[in-house]
DNA sequence: CCTACGATTCACT
DNA sequence: GTGAATCGTAGGG
Protein backbone atom coordinates (compact mmCIF):
# COMPACT_ATOMS: atom_id res chain seq x y z
CA UNK A 1 0.00 0.00 0.00
CA UNK A 2 1.79 3.09 -1.29
CA UNK A 3 1.29 6.13 0.94
CA UNK A 4 0.64 9.42 -0.88
CA UNK A 5 3.53 11.86 -0.32
CA UNK A 6 3.00 15.28 1.22
CA UNK A 7 3.58 16.84 -2.21
CA UNK A 8 0.27 15.34 -3.33
CA UNK A 9 -1.58 17.52 -0.83
CA UNK A 10 0.45 20.63 -1.67
CA UNK A 11 -1.22 20.97 -5.08
CA UNK A 12 -4.21 23.29 -5.70
CA UNK A 13 -7.19 22.16 -3.64
CA UNK A 14 -9.50 21.41 -6.56
CA UNK A 15 -6.84 19.22 -8.13
CA UNK A 16 -6.28 17.37 -4.89
CA UNK A 17 -10.03 16.84 -4.48
CA UNK A 18 -10.38 15.43 -7.99
CA UNK A 19 -7.33 13.22 -7.57
CA UNK A 20 -8.51 11.81 -4.24
CA UNK A 21 -11.37 9.90 -5.92
CA UNK A 22 -10.29 6.27 -6.08
CA UNK A 23 -7.54 6.63 -3.50
CA UNK A 24 -7.58 4.56 -0.28
CA UNK A 25 -8.21 5.80 3.23
CA UNK A 26 -6.23 3.63 5.63
CA UNK A 27 -6.57 3.43 9.42
CA UNK A 28 -4.41 1.09 11.46
CA UNK A 29 -4.71 0.68 15.20
CA UNK A 30 -4.35 -2.17 17.65
CA UNK A 31 -3.37 -4.56 14.89
CA UNK A 32 -6.56 -3.86 12.99
CA UNK A 33 -6.46 -2.44 9.46
CA UNK A 34 -9.33 -0.53 7.88
CA UNK A 35 -9.24 0.36 4.19
CA UNK A 36 -11.85 2.08 2.04
CA UNK A 37 -11.88 3.45 -1.47
CA UNK A 38 -12.68 7.18 -1.51
CA UNK A 39 -15.66 7.80 -3.83
CA UNK A 40 -16.86 11.28 -2.83
CA UNK A 41 -15.16 14.46 -1.55
CA UNK A 42 -15.71 18.20 -1.37
CA UNK A 43 -13.16 21.01 -1.74
CA UNK A 44 -13.19 23.95 0.68
CA UNK A 45 -11.10 26.94 -0.24
CA UNK A 46 -10.07 29.46 2.39
CA UNK A 47 -10.91 33.16 2.66
CA UNK A 48 -12.98 33.49 -0.54
CA UNK A 49 -15.24 30.47 0.04
CA UNK A 50 -18.29 31.39 2.09
CA UNK A 51 -19.05 27.75 2.77
CA UNK A 52 -15.63 27.10 4.33
CA UNK A 53 -14.87 27.20 8.05
CA UNK A 54 -11.99 29.50 7.14
CA UNK A 55 -14.09 31.99 5.18
CA UNK A 56 -12.75 35.52 5.48
CA UNK A 57 -9.58 34.23 7.07
CA UNK A 58 -11.50 33.32 10.21
CA UNK A 59 -9.02 31.54 12.46
CA UNK A 60 -10.24 29.84 15.63
CA UNK A 61 -9.15 26.99 17.89
CA UNK A 62 -11.43 24.66 15.96
CA UNK A 63 -10.00 25.31 12.49
CA UNK A 64 -6.40 25.98 13.48
CA UNK A 65 -5.29 22.79 11.74
CA UNK A 66 -6.42 24.22 8.40
CA UNK A 67 -3.79 26.94 8.73
CA UNK A 68 -0.98 24.42 9.09
CA UNK A 69 1.03 22.23 6.77
CA UNK A 70 -0.65 20.28 3.97
CA UNK A 71 -1.13 16.57 4.42
CA UNK A 72 -2.55 16.73 7.93
CA UNK A 73 -6.05 15.70 9.02
CA UNK A 74 -8.56 18.36 9.99
CA UNK A 75 -11.22 16.55 12.01
CA UNK A 76 -14.15 18.43 13.51
CA UNK A 77 -17.40 17.64 15.30
CA UNK A 78 -20.67 18.60 13.61
CA UNK A 79 -24.16 18.65 15.16
CA UNK A 80 -22.60 17.55 18.41
CA UNK A 81 -22.45 13.99 17.11
CA UNK A 82 -20.55 13.41 13.89
CA UNK A 83 -16.81 13.58 13.27
CA UNK A 84 -15.88 14.72 9.75
CA UNK A 85 -12.47 14.06 8.19
CA UNK A 86 -10.61 16.52 5.94
CA UNK A 87 -7.18 16.57 4.31
CA UNK A 88 -5.41 19.94 4.64
CA UNK A 89 -4.13 21.13 1.25
CA UNK A 90 -1.74 23.68 -0.32
CA UNK A 91 0.39 24.95 2.53
CA UNK A 92 0.77 27.02 5.69
CA UNK A 93 -1.37 30.17 5.81
CA UNK A 94 -3.53 28.90 2.94
CA UNK A 95 -6.38 27.38 4.99
CA UNK A 96 -7.86 25.04 2.40
CA UNK A 97 -8.83 21.40 2.51
CA UNK A 98 -10.87 18.50 1.17
CA UNK A 99 -13.71 16.88 3.10
CA UNK A 100 -13.90 13.09 2.72
CA UNK A 101 -17.61 12.42 2.26
CA UNK A 102 -17.99 8.78 1.27
CA UNK A 103 -16.00 5.61 0.65
CA UNK A 104 -16.40 1.94 -0.25
CA UNK A 105 -15.23 -0.49 2.46
CA UNK A 106 -12.47 -2.81 1.20
CA UNK A 107 -10.82 -4.20 4.30
CA UNK A 108 -11.85 -4.38 7.96
CA UNK A 109 -15.54 -4.88 7.20
CA UNK A 110 -16.18 -6.56 10.56
CA UNK A 111 -14.74 -3.66 12.52
CA UNK A 112 -16.74 -1.15 10.51
CA UNK A 113 -19.96 -3.12 10.96
CA UNK A 114 -19.34 -3.30 14.69
CA UNK A 115 -18.59 0.41 15.06
CA UNK A 116 -21.61 1.46 13.00
CA UNK A 117 -24.28 -1.07 13.95
CA UNK A 118 -22.92 -3.30 16.72
CA UNK A 119 -23.41 -6.25 14.36
CA UNK A 120 -21.28 -8.63 12.33
CA UNK A 121 -20.97 -7.78 8.64
CA UNK A 122 -22.86 -10.94 7.77
CA UNK A 123 -25.83 -9.77 9.83
CA UNK A 124 -26.18 -6.54 7.86
CA UNK A 125 -28.77 -6.11 5.14
CA UNK A 126 -27.55 -4.90 1.76
CA UNK A 127 -28.92 -1.48 2.61
CA UNK A 128 -27.04 -1.32 5.89
CA UNK A 129 -23.84 -2.41 4.21
CA UNK A 130 -24.12 0.58 1.93
CA UNK A 131 -24.83 2.80 4.91
CA UNK A 132 -21.55 1.84 6.56
CA UNK A 133 -19.61 4.65 4.87
CA UNK A 134 -21.85 6.56 2.43
CA UNK A 135 -21.65 9.90 4.26
CA UNK A 136 -19.02 11.98 6.08
CA UNK A 137 -20.33 11.27 9.58
CA UNK A 138 -20.83 7.60 8.79
CA UNK A 139 -17.29 7.32 7.44
CA UNK A 140 -15.92 8.87 10.62
CA UNK A 141 -17.90 6.49 12.79
CA UNK A 142 -17.06 3.37 10.75
CA UNK A 143 -13.35 4.22 10.92
CA UNK A 144 -13.42 5.27 14.56
CA UNK A 145 -11.96 8.67 13.73
CA UNK A 146 -12.50 11.31 16.40
CA UNK A 147 -11.28 14.89 16.54
CA UNK A 148 -9.83 14.27 19.99
CA UNK A 149 -7.50 11.67 18.57
CA UNK A 150 -6.94 12.70 14.97
CA UNK A 151 -7.39 16.43 14.47
CA UNK A 152 -3.98 17.73 13.39
CA UNK A 153 -2.73 14.20 12.73
CA UNK A 154 0.05 13.92 10.11
CA UNK A 155 -1.16 11.78 7.21
CA UNK A 156 2.44 10.62 6.66
CA UNK A 157 2.07 8.50 9.79
CA UNK A 158 1.36 4.76 9.76
CA UNK A 159 -1.90 4.89 11.74
CA UNK A 160 -3.90 7.12 9.41
CA UNK A 161 -3.00 7.93 5.82
CA UNK A 162 -4.13 8.02 2.19
CA UNK A 163 -2.75 5.45 -0.24
CA UNK A 164 -2.69 4.95 -3.99
CA UNK A 165 -5.59 3.02 -5.51
CA UNK A 166 -5.64 0.44 -8.26
CA UNK A 167 -5.10 1.30 -11.91
CA UNK A 168 -8.82 1.06 -12.67
CA UNK A 169 -10.33 3.80 -14.79
CA UNK A 170 -12.67 6.01 -12.80
CA UNK A 171 -15.19 8.47 -14.21
CA UNK A 172 -15.34 11.50 -11.90
CA UNK A 173 -18.38 13.78 -11.89
CA UNK A 174 -18.90 17.09 -10.10
CA UNK A 175 -21.83 18.88 -8.49
CA UNK A 176 -22.51 21.68 -6.01
CA UNK A 177 -21.61 20.79 -2.45
CA UNK A 178 -24.09 19.27 0.00
CA UNK A 179 -25.64 21.12 2.92
CA UNK A 180 -24.45 24.67 2.27
CA UNK A 181 -27.54 26.40 0.90
CA UNK A 182 -27.01 29.51 3.03
CA UNK A 183 -23.61 30.38 1.62
CA UNK A 184 -24.48 32.83 -1.17
CA UNK A 185 -23.03 32.18 -4.56
CA UNK A 186 -20.55 29.71 -3.07
CA UNK A 187 -23.41 27.22 -2.89
CA UNK A 188 -23.24 26.89 -6.68
CA UNK A 189 -19.53 26.13 -6.99
CA UNK A 190 -19.15 22.61 -8.45
CA UNK A 191 -16.63 21.57 -5.83
CA UNK A 192 -18.07 18.19 -4.96
CA UNK A 193 -16.30 15.33 -6.73
CA UNK A 194 -17.59 11.78 -6.87
CA UNK A 195 -17.28 8.57 -8.85
CA UNK A 196 -20.03 8.25 -11.46
CA UNK A 197 -22.78 5.79 -10.52
CA UNK A 198 -20.91 4.48 -7.49
CA UNK A 199 -23.29 2.91 -4.95
CA UNK A 200 -21.49 4.40 -1.94
CA UNK A 201 -21.85 8.03 -3.08
CA UNK A 202 -23.99 9.79 -0.46
CA UNK A 203 -26.68 11.41 -2.57
CA UNK A 204 -27.60 13.10 -5.78
CA UNK A 205 -27.17 16.88 -5.99
CA UNK A 206 -30.04 18.74 -4.39
CA UNK A 207 -32.24 20.01 -7.25
CA UNK A 208 -33.11 23.70 -7.22
CA UNK A 209 -35.94 25.64 -8.87
CA UNK A 210 -33.60 27.83 -10.90
CA UNK A 211 -31.25 25.01 -11.71
C1' DC B 1 -22.25 34.25 30.76
C1' DC B 2 -25.70 33.38 27.11
C1' DT B 3 -27.59 32.19 22.72
C1' DA B 4 -27.90 30.29 18.07
C1' DC B 5 -26.66 26.96 14.97
C1' DG B 6 -24.02 23.58 12.01
C1' DA B 7 -19.46 20.78 5.64
C1' DT B 8 -25.30 15.33 9.41
C1' DT B 9 -27.93 11.34 10.35
C1' DC B 10 -31.92 8.89 11.64
C1' DA B 11 -36.77 7.76 12.55
C1' DC B 12 -41.04 8.62 10.95
C1' DT B 13 -44.96 9.99 7.56
C1' DG C 1 -40.44 14.83 2.57
C1' DT C 2 -40.21 16.55 7.45
C1' DG C 3 -38.34 17.24 11.99
C1' DA C 4 -35.59 15.94 16.07
C1' DA C 5 -31.25 14.80 18.19
C1' DT C 6 -27.23 16.86 20.59
C1' DC C 7 -23.19 19.71 22.02
C1' DG C 8 -18.99 21.97 20.68
C1' DT C 9 -18.13 26.43 18.66
C1' DA C 10 -18.35 31.05 17.65
C1' DG C 11 -19.76 35.45 18.52
C1' DG C 12 -21.99 38.98 21.14
C1' DG C 13 -22.97 41.28 25.91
Amino acid sequence: MKKLPRAFFQQPTLEVANALIGKRLVHQQEGDTLVAKIVEVEAYKGPDDRAAHTYGGRRTPRNETMFGEAGHAYVYLIYGIHHCINCVTVGPEYPEGVLLRAAEPLEGLETMAKKRFQRTYNELTQSRRRQLTNGPGKLGQAFGITKERYNGHDLQSDSLFIAEGSKERIVVETSPRIGIDASGEARDYPWRFFEKDHPYVSKRPKPRADG
